[in-house]
DNA sequence: AAGGAGGGCAACCGCATGTAC
DNA sequence: TGTACATGCGGTTGCCCTCCT
């Protein structure tokens, strides 16, 4: 064990090392009674020869209450896989996704385990693209996958905000299987879920490094039997389904047209709510009526930017000045971020995107070609899509389902 | 039984950022 | 505005345990 002195400490005579169980009860009571306003305080008050941020240390990772401490679950492990996709060596962010986890924690489960798993998948744990050596394959292959291989048919080299919507008829069950090219993570035991008729294929997930904000976009999901009134009136492709840079109006005008349409549907409310102190806040439609309208920004991160910017003098005002600030600046750069993702696109694509639907009930097929739907890309070349269906990325295993438990019966959970 | 290898995990280190003065 | 100190985060280290030879 080592006995000598701590370079943030030098001052001190600091012990280093494991914990004995006299100095975990030590900081225990300690901080029970004065709390941990400041750490540096804290090894005088407890009687202890460490430093403060040894002593924090072993609060936030061992000693804390509401640890959870044990294995970690599957649907932690998909939590973990997720989010990091998304967000890269951010175990704090992670963690934060996860009751009970710390950021260490989380950092040694990915180190030890989860990153030999995807490595044994083919697929690169730091980008989650398939290493070129496992890129092979054909369409057939992925169609008769049987095994919990991801399927992928092509590497996805990079990607960025696009949204697609595919309008598919079907007799009830709605039950499908959806296979689509280019998902590095897409994972047959995770194919098969309820899904409304119409529903959104979207990528949003530039492979690039770092990524400090995703890109912001915003979906609407909406059932066949309106979908030929919305076409018609010129909802789908300009109004209801954009990029968020400018949704607060058309999400309102959302609200009021489908509530005006009197083509006989229940009323849909619309609620958004804001927690700044938890950097949570979500954005919904709801309908009485289950998977009948929903709407969502399709990533966590984005959800607090969608409700501010809806009413943001209500919302703004009752958050903190810091909060607000903060608000602003990552709105700032979400901004920057969707309009290089609409106007300065870096990335080149080719059409050899697409995407298998497969009625389980029946087990019929269609393959579909992407339909561009924003006119800033007619012209672009697409290609090397890493494609996300908007329910995995809300729902997936319930990344998002500490959030509201409001939206989860309005949200479509994975089998898993 | 001994000891070497590897894995899991707790803890440390250094840097970045925040805050108080 | 600048400085010093506190805090938080991610990368890394090293101890301990288990398994294998």
């Amino acid at each position: 064990m080592h006995q000598m002195g701590h370079h943030c400490c030098s001052k001190q005579k600091v012990k280093r090392g494991l914990w004995s169980p006299e100095e975990d009860e030590k900081l225990i009571k300690c901080l029970v009674t004065h709390g941990h306003g400041c750490w540096s305080s804290i090894p005088k008050l407890a009687g202890l020869e460490r430093c403060g941020k040894s002593c924090r240390l072993r609060w936030i990772n061992y000693l804390r209450p509401d640890l959870k401490r044990g294995s970690f679950s599957a649907q932690e492990e998909r939590i973990i896989i997720d989010v990091h996709r998304i967000l890269g060596n951010r175990w704090a962010q992670i963690a934060n996704h996860l009751p009970g986890r710390t950021d260490n924690e989380v950092k040694n489960f990915w180190n030890s385990c989860i990153k030999k798993k995807l490595m044994a998948q083919g697929l690169d744990p730091k980008t989650h693209n398939l290493i070129s050596s496992f890129t092979s394959g054909s369409y057939k292959n992925a169609c008769n996958n049987t095994n919990n291989h991801p399927i992928y048919l092509q590497q996805p080299t990079s990607s960025i905000y696009h949204p697609h919507q595919y309008h598919h008829q079907l007799n009830s069950p709605q039950k499908m299987m959806v296979m689509v090219r280019d998902h590095p993570s897409m994972d047959t035991t995770k194919n098969t879920q309820e899904i409304p008729a119409t529903f959104n294929v979207t990528s949003a997930l530039p492979v690039q490094q770092p990524r400090p904000y995703r890109p912001l976009y915003d979906l609407i999901s909406i059932p066949s039997t309106n979908f030929d009134y919305y076409q018609n009136n010129n909802l789908t492709n300009s109004n209801i389904k954009y990029p968020s840079v400018n949704s607060s109006a058309n999400l309102e005008s959302c609200v009021s047209l489908i509530n005006s349409d009197n083509i006989g549907h229940k009323p849909i409310s619309y609620s958004s709510l804001v927690d700044p102190s938890l950097d949570i806040g979500f954005e919904q439609f709801s309908s009485s009526e289950d998977n009948c309208i929903w709407a969502s920004n399709g990533n966590g991160e984005s959800f607090e930017e969608a409700a501010v910017e809806v009413q943001p003098t209500q919302q703004l005002s009752h958050c903190k000045e810091k909060d607000q600030k903060n608000y602003q600046e990552q709105r700032q750069e979400q901004e920057y971020v969707s309009m290089l993702a609409l106007d300065e696109s870096p990335f080149k694509f080719d059409e050899s995107v697409e995407v298998m639907i497969k009625d389980i009930s029946t087990g019929d097929t269609d393959k579909r070609d992407q339909i561009n739907s924003l006119s800033s890309f007619n012209n672009t070349n697409f290609s090397n899509f890493e494609f996300e269906f908007m329910d995995s990325t809300i729902m997936s295993c319930g990344i998002y389902g500490n959030m509201s438990s409001s939206t989860d019966d309005q949200l479509i959970a994975w089998d898993c």
